[in-house]
DNA sequence: CGGCGTGCTGAAATCGCATTCATCGCGGAC
DNA sequence: GTCCGCGATGAATGCGATTTCAGCACGCCG
């Protein structure tokens, strides 16, 4: 069988108490002892049996991750690196798939976050109210990539990144620009609408936004989105998010409108796709590493204050080939 | 604090004990006194705690999976079937990024596989040696997408993918096809140099096939195997994976080849960026939701054999886009 | 010299649950 | 009528760690 603390007691010759001690709580015992016992630890290959530990302790050393679809570039990307960061704090990662659907959710949570310390809780589907209901569990809870009222959340600047964008192609001369929607209800996508109204047109002279409407973030939605982007008569489509300016790319080609030199594209994510197609594809980038990273950072330790926090990531417009002036430059 | 089952006990009017059967047992309990018990757990909203369960039980009900990098899209696909599957199970799943590294590898499958009822391990890149000896842990282990000897695993019909694409190819009137291989040491890349070589050249009259050595498994590994075979004076290039598929694409657009006009390009897995680029890709499809659910199956319960089960699910190719007849036909 | 704080140590309790063992009542067999 | 067996139940034990609590020795102060 495994080693336990007792046999290492008894084979450094000293009871329970000190070598629980000496190996979690090292300055309470005598230096000689304690590395007497380390030692004998080390030689019996003693592994701390966590469900003991938990038992005592109440903390299981698991963070619970919850995403609405692990196949997804974006969330894998969140996946990986708040992995990578919770084994550095000592914690391993149950993750979860939620399979887009908010039922599934919010039974995950309430499940598997149940007996973990924490719970990172991504791009929720469920509605406010439930998830308010999933939040009243002890347990820490933390949104990522959506905000709650009264509840913790690490996003990025939606806003700012659509923002970005546009100044970008008003620049190239663009004034006739598309928004092509992610899903209705979406609330990253709300936020990147905000982007687009305001005092935006005020400083961007002569620049037109139509609205495309709401589509699936996919291929798909990016394919759909295309033929109502031309019928606009845009010069430029902004997505909302990679995979449906991918869709863009590939029904602008098939419809035979160039890109760029007809048609410019702009993604949304910078997942690691948008550099494998060509032509490679310019692209607000999230930081997603930084965001699983900080959002397990928050997780096990917030902040004292009262409030929940609320922190909101940079994000940075990268510049590749699916943009460029307009065939016919306005003015 | 949380309900506990003397919660339960107490508000019944039972022991303990008798709670518990009523729940885990409940055919050792008189049926109305089971149904009482039952009904009271679930108005308390009673959870049984997994760390107590798997304190006396050695079963904490966890799997853990470790991939060589989440974000690689073969491996996420798998992961989101194996985390499906598992749940199903009654088992969560504990998820590890090795980040292609042998030695954390090894270090990841010993720590968080020790408390777990299960390991996964997926395309290891550890040494056989190393391989044995994180296996002699009495934990199951797994090995998906490699074989090795003495222990359980489920792989994909590596061989016949690559006969399959090579027919295909030869069927196009194809005879100098080239092999841009993954990198050295990959046990999936050299079953797949297995179904190059052998009876499959006698099958086929005039084919040849140049092999353009090893190159790594991503974008960039195509980008360099396209001016070898382009210098190799190939009609066709088979790659190791998508990625790299998507390497030969782009490299082959940029000097002006058009595929599939000029040249043909085969890929590998189906990932589902395949679908997304011009054109889109044929390539063999790997069944990787069926190869991480069968893992699951496999590991949760073995079939009762001495020798460890070894299962090699079945490929098809996907005719897309970037595969026609050669442009000036052989014959 | 007595008393008290201090630094270490060990015995024992505890966490929540499953499970063994003993008990009890009851019906059927002899 | 007695005894055996069986089904149902509860008391008690233990899983492996942490953590109180008490005890012990020692040194210092009064």
């Amino acid at each position: 069988m495994a080693v336990t603390l007792r046999d290492v007691a008894r084979a450094a010759g000293v009871s329970p108490a000190t070598a629980s001690r000496a190996l979690s709580a090292p300055d309470l015992v005598a230096p000689e002892r304690r590395e007497l016992v380390r030692r004998v630890a080390r030689e019996l290959g003693y592994r701390p049996n966590r469900a003991a530990r938990e038992l005592i302790t109440g903390r299981s050393g698991h963070l619970c991750l919850v995403v609405p679809d692990l196949e997804n570039p974006f969330f894998s990307a969140v996946a990986k690196a708040v992995q990578a960061r919770a084994r550095a704090a000592g914690h391993a990662v149950v993750v979860a798939d939620a399979e887009e659907d908010p039922l599934l959710e919010a039974e995950l949570v309430t499940h598997l976050g149940a007996q973990a310390d924490g719970v990172l809780l991504c791009s929720p589907r469920m509605s406010p109210d439930d998830l308010a209901e999933v939040a009243a569990d002890d347990r820490p809870l933390l949104l990522v990539n959506r905000e709650a009222a009264g509840l913790p959340s690490v996003v990025i600047d939606n806003r700012d990144g659509v923002r970005q964008a546009v100044r970008h192609l008003h620049a190239l001369g663009h004034r006739r620009v598309a928004y092509a929607g992610g899903p209705p209800g979406s609330w990253s996508d709300a936020r990147r609408r905000e982007g687009l109204v305001g005092d935006l047109a005020a400083q961007l002279p002569g620049l037109d936004v139509v609205d495309l409407g709401a589509h699936a973030p996919v291929f798909a939605g990016g394919v759909a989105a295309a033929d109502l982007a031309l019928a606009a008569g845009a010069t430029a489509v902004l997505a909302h998010n990679d995979l449906m300016a991918l869709g863009l790319l590939d029904r602008l080609r098939t419809r035979g409108v160039r890109v760029p030199d007809d048609v410019s594209v702009v993604g949304f994510d910078d997942a690691p796709v948008a550099t494998l197609v060509t032509p490679a594809l310019t692209t607000v980038a999230a930081p997603l590493a930084r965001l699983g990273r900080t959002a397990v950072d928050l997780l096990l330790d917030p902040p004292r204050t009262d409030a929940p926090a609320r922190v909101a990531l940079p994000v940075e417009l990268v510049v590749r080939a699916s943009t460029a002036p307009p065939a016919a430059p306005a003015t």
